[in-house]
DNA sequence: CAGTGAGCGAGCTTCCGCTTGACTT
C-alpha cells in the first residue's frame, strides 16, 4: 500500500502525474464533484442560516467508496483539486465525506501539469481554505434557491416543466433581445462608388474608392456625370508601416469560437473532441479561462519555432486575461507536445488539433510586418477625392502559420477591400486614366444573430457562466425549446447600379439575396413568453449584471470579509418576496394577440401559445361554432406575424389528386412541406412552393422516393421480407420491422443468415426498447390519445 | 413530419458547476 494518496479531479490528469511521483504516490481522481445538495425542496434549510443537506449521487457512489478504502490505508491524503472555488470546495467535500484527519491531509495546489510544479506544490502544503469553500456555498445555494423558486412560478403562470435560472434565463434573454433589435431595424440605402483606373501605357488597373457615401441616388449619379469629363491625378501619395500581433493562446471559450468559425463546429462537438485530444495526452485541459502558458511550455514553443522557422520568427510573449471573473486554475489550451505538427486521429481530432498547435505557436511568433500604401484621387470636376490603398507584406511572423478569423468574415459581403491588394507603383501628381466607375446601392445591416460560440463569447464578457458549463448552458436553453438553431432562406432585394458607358450614365437594377442565417440562434415563442415574464417580475435576477454583482459579494466572502449566510440572506429576503407576490398577482402569460376579423366568416383572428405551441384561432371557445386552428410555422412567430400569413396556414393541408386511388394531400411539417400517400410521407424538393404543387409533380416525387429507398435495399431476407439490409448514412446496417440493427465489424454482408439477425435483434436491447418506444408512439398517435408526457 | 387546442387534477418537472462515460441510422 502506497504511503501516500493523491487526488486531483481529473484521471487523465492522474495518470500523467503518478507518473512523475513514482512509488511513494498513489494518483487516484475524484471526477468532479462528488457530492451535491439532495434533489428535494428541503435541501436547504433558510431558517436555520441556509443550513444544506448533500448526498453522494449514486454514479459516484463506486468512486466515493474507492477513495474512502484507499484514504484509510494511506499515511497522508494530499487533496489536489483545482485552485479556485469550486476546486476547495471539492477538497472540502472530500475531507468530509472520506472522514479525513486534519493531521494526516494536506491541500496543494498547481496551475500546470509539469514534474517541478507538482513537486514544489508538494513542498508548499497548506490547509483548506474555508473562506472560499464558503464563497462556493453561497454559489451554490444562490443557484438553488434562484433555480428551484423561479423555475415552479413559470409552471404555475406558463407551462409546466419549465426552467429558469441565473445563467440560462441570461442567455435566453440575449437572444431574444437581438431579435427584437433585428426586428425593429430598418436598412438604409446608399450608394458607393468605386472606379478602376490606369496609370496608362497598359500598365495594371486597380481600384479607387470614394470614402465618403450618397445617400441619394441622384447624387451618385451626378457624381458619375461629373466624372465622365473629369480628368484624374494622384494628389497624394503616402506610404505607411503596419504590424499585426497574434492573438493570445485558445481557451474554452476562443476555442469554441475559432472551431465554429474555421471549422463549423457547434460547442458541444468541440469539447467533445477536445476531450478525446485531451484523453489521448495530445493537449493540456480543454475547459480552462487562462491564455497562460507554463515557462516549460513557453521554452518548447520557442525551440520549435526557431527549429522550424528560423530564430527571427521568435518573439516570447506573455498575456493577460481579459475576461471578468476568470479563476485561471489551469493552463490555456495548447498542444502538449510542440514537436508534434498533427496527431493521428478521426479528421475532426486532426483539425482541431491542428487548430490548436497552430494558435499557440502563433502566440509566441514575431508580428506580421506591413507596408501600407494610400493614394488620393482629385477629380478636376469634384471637391471630393477618392482613395486607392495597397498593402504589402514586408514580413509574415506569426502569418506563416495562422491566421485568426473574425465573424464579419463570414457574413455575405461582396466588398472586396482585402488586405493584400497590391498598387501599381504610382508618383505624385501623376495623370491617371479612368477605365470604369459605378455607384452600386448598399444597404446598412442589422445587428448580427448570435451562433452558439458568439452567445457563448458574449456570456463570457459578461462573466456569466464558466468553460465548464458553456456548452451545456447552449443545450439547455435549446432542449427547453427557449431557442431554435437554425437555417432560414433569405428575401430577395432589388438594388440599383449606376455605370458609366459610353460616356453616359445607365442604371440598372439587380436582385441579391438579404438576411439568409445558417445555424443561427433564434428566440421561440415560448421563449420569448417566458422572458417577458421574467424580465417583468425578475428585472433584478435576469439583468446582465446580476451575475456580476454577486460575483462581487463571493470574492468578499472569498477574502474573509464577508459572512456568507448574511450576503444569501440579503439576496433571498427581497427575491423570495417577489416570488410570493408573482404567484400571487401575476396574470397567465399567453402572448395572445388580436390579428383581425376573417372576411369569409367575420370572426375574430388571434394568435396565441396553445399547449402544443403557437396557433392562429379564427373565432372564439365560447362561440356555438367551434374555432378553427392552425399551428405557426418555421420563421412565424406570434410577435410579428401579419394577418395574411396567418390566413394562408389555413390553405394547408391541400388535396392535390388522386395515385394509386389514394388520395395524395399536401402539408408542412416540423421538417418542412411534404405530400402525404397513404401513410407515407414524402418531402418535397427545396424550393418548391407547396401552394403550387400539382398532380402530377406529387406522383413524380413519390415515385422517385420510392426509386431511392429500392436503391438503398442491398439484400431482403426470404424468411421475412420485414428484415432487410439498407445503406444507410454510415454504412450498411440492418431493418428489422421498427428496429435497427448494428451489424458486427467485419461481417461479410453477403454471409448474413436470417438467424444472425435474429441473434443480433436480440442482443440488443437498447434497440428493442427504441422499436418498442416507437411502436407506442406511433399507436398512441393513431388512437388520438392526448398525453401530457413530452417526446423524447 | 397529420390533427390536436376543454377542464379536472395526482404527481412530476427545475438550478449551476465539477468530472467522464455510454451513446450514436
Amino acid at each position: 500500500m502506497a504511503k501516500n494518496l493523491l487526488i486531483v479531479e481529473s484521471p487523465a490528469k492522474a495518470k500523467t502525474i503518478e507518473g512523475y511521483l513514482g512509488k511513494d504516490f498513489l494518483v487516484k481522481s475524484s471526477y468532479g464533484h462528488i457530492r451535491d445538495l439532495v434533489k428535494t425542496d428541503d435541501a436547504i434549510d433558510i431558517e436555520n442560516n441556509f443550513e444544506q443537506k448533500y448526498e453522494v449521487p449514486s454514479d459516484k457512489k463506486a468512486v466515493v467508496s474507492e477513495l474512502k478504502k484507499l484514504a484509510k490505508n494511506a499515511e497522508t491524503v494530499w487533496l489536489a483539486s483545482d485552485e479556485d472555488r469550486e476546486g476547495e470546495a471539492i477538497s472540502w467535500h472530500l475531507f468530509e465525506t472520506l472522514s479525513l484527519k486534519d493531521d494526516k491531509t494536506k491541500r496543494i495546489v498547481f496551475h500546470e501539469i509539469t514534474k517541478p510544479a507538482i513537486m514544489r506544490a508538494i513542498e508548499e502544503p497548506r490547509k483548506i481554505d474555508y473562506n472560499l469553500v464558503n464563497a462556493q456555498q453561497a454559489r451554490r445555494v444562490l443557484d438553488r434557491l434562484v433555480g428551484f423558486e423561479l423555475s415552479p412560478v413559470l409552471w404555475k403562470k406558463v407551462k409546466p416543466s419549465l426552467s429558469a435560472g441565473r445563467v440560462q434565463s441570461v442567455a435566453v434573454r440575449l437572444i431574444v433581445e437581438r431579435e427584437r433589435e433585428i426586428n425593429k431595424f430598418t436598412a438604409e440605402a446608399s450608394f458607393k462608388i468605386v472606379a478602376q483606373f490606369t496609370p496608362g501605357n497598359g500598365r495594371e488597373q486597380f481600384k479607387a474608392e470614394l470614402p465618403q457615401r450618397f445617400e441619394q441616388k441622384s447624387d451618385a449619379e451626378t457624381f458619375l456625370r461629373d466624372s465622365i469629363q473629369a480628368s484624374f491625378a494622384v494628389s497624394s501619395l503616402e506610404k505607411r508601416p503596419g504590424k499585426r500581433s497574434p492573438a493570445a493562446p485558445f481557451t474554452t471559450s476562443t476555442l469554441q469560437q475559432e472551431a465554429s468559425r474555421k471549422l463549423s463546429f457547434s460547442v458541444a462537438r468541440t469539447m467533445q473532441v477536445a476531450q478525446r485530444l485531451y484523453e489521448a495526452g495530445h493537449i493540456t485541459y480543454m475547459r480552462t479561462d487562462s491564455v497562460n502558458l507554463s515557462d516549460t511550455a513557453i521554452q518548447a514553443a520557442q525551440q520549435e519555432i526557431v527549429n522550424a522557422y528560423g530564430e527571427n520568427y521568435y518573439k516570447q510573449r506573455r498575456y493577460k486575461t481579459k475576461s471578468a471573473g476568470a479563476q485561471e486554475a489551469h493552463e490555456a489550451i495548447r498542444p502538449t507536445y510542440f514537436s508534434h505538427h498533427t496527431v493521428e486521429g478521426d479528421p475532426a481530432e486532426r483539425r482541431l488539433y491542428e487548430l490548436i498547435w497552430k494558435r499557440a505557436i502563433a502566440s509566441q511568433m514575431s508580428e506580421a510586418e506591413f507596408e501600407k500604401t494610400t493614394a488620393k484621387i482629385s477629380v478636376s470636376t469634384r471637391r471630393e477625392e477618392l482613395v486607392a490603398t495597397g498593402e504589402v507584406m514586408r514580413f509574415d511572423g506569426f502569418l506563416k502559420v495562422y491566421m485568426e478569423s473574425t465573424d464579419e468574415e463570414s457574413d455575405n459581403t461582396n466588398e472586396q477591400n482585402g488586405d493584400n491588394t497590391l498598387l501599381p507603383p504610382l508618383n505624385k501628381d501623376q495623370s491617371l486614366t479612368l477605365k470604369a466607375m459605378n455607384a452600386t446601392e448598399r444597404f446598412s445591416r442589422p445587428p448580427a444573430r448570435y451562433t452558439e460560440a458568439s452567445l457563448v463569447k458574449k456570456l463570457e464578457e459578461l462573466g456569466i457562466g464558466r468553460p465548464s458549463t458553456y456548452a451545456p448552458t447552449i443545450s439547455t436553453i435549446q432542449n427547453r425549446g427557449y431557442v431554435v438553431k437554425e437555417d432560414r432562406d433569405g428575401r430577395e432585394r432589388q438594388f440599383v447600379v449606376l455605370q458609366i458607358v459610353d460616356n453616359k450614365v445607365v442604371e440598372e437594377t439587380k436582385t441579391e439575396t438579404t438576411g439568409a442565417e445558417r445555424a443561427k440562434m433564434f428566440p421561440t415563442d415560448i421563449g420569448v413568453l417566458v422572458n417577458d415574464f421574467l424580465v417583468e417580475h425578475f428585472h433584478d435576477i435576469i439583468d446582465y449584471n446580476f451575475t456580476a454583482k454577486v460575483e462581487k459579494e463571493f470574492d468578499e466572502i472569498a477574502q474573509g470579509g464577508k459572512e456568507w449566510t448574511m450576503m444569501l440572506k440579503d439576496f433571498y429576503e427581497p427575491f423570495h418576496q417577489g416570488i410570493q407576490d408573482t404567484l400571487e398577482h401575476a396574470d397567465r402569460a399567453s402572448h395572445e394577440r388580436q390579428l383581425g376579423t376573417d372576411p369569409a366568416t367575420g370572426k375574430p383572428v388571434s394568435v396565441r401559445v396553445g399547449r402544443f405551441g403557437p396557433l392562429v384561432q379564427i373565432g372564439s371557445a365560447d362561440d356555438e361554432e367551434k374555432p378553427r386552428f392552425a399551428s405557426l410555422r418555421k420563421g412565424q412567430m406570434i410577435e410579428t406575424i401579419t394577418f395574411d400569413e396567418a390566413m394562408d396556414l389555413f390553405k394547408l393541408p391541400k388535396k392535390v389528386g388522386l395515385f394509386e386511388d389514394k388520395e395524395m394531400t399536401v402539408a408542412i411539417g416540423r421538417f418542412g412541406p411534404y405530400i402525404r400517400h397513404a401513410s407515407a410521407f414524402y418531402s418535397l424538393p427545396k424550393g418548391m412552393d407547396p401552394m403550387d404543387v400539382t398532380e402530377q409533380d406529387a406522383i413524380q416525387i413519390i415515385q422517385e422516393k420510392r426509386q431511392k429507398d429500392r436503391e438503398k435495399v442491398i439484400r431482403v431476407f426470404e424468411e421475412n421480407p420485414d428484415a432487410q439490409i439498407e445503406n444507410g448514412r454510415w454504412g450498411p446496417f440492418i431493418r428489422f420491422g421498427k428496429q435497427n440493427v448494428k451489424i458486427p465489424k467485419g461481417t461479410d454482408i453477403n454471409k448474413i443468415t436470417y438467424e444472425d439477425v435474429l441473434k443480433w435483434a436480440e442482443a440488443d436491447p437498447k434497440g428493442k426498447a427504441k422499436a418498442a418506444a416507437k411502436a407506442a408512439t406511433a399507436k398512441k398517435a393513431t388512437k388520438k390519445t392526448t398525453s401530457t408526457k413530452s417526446k423524447k
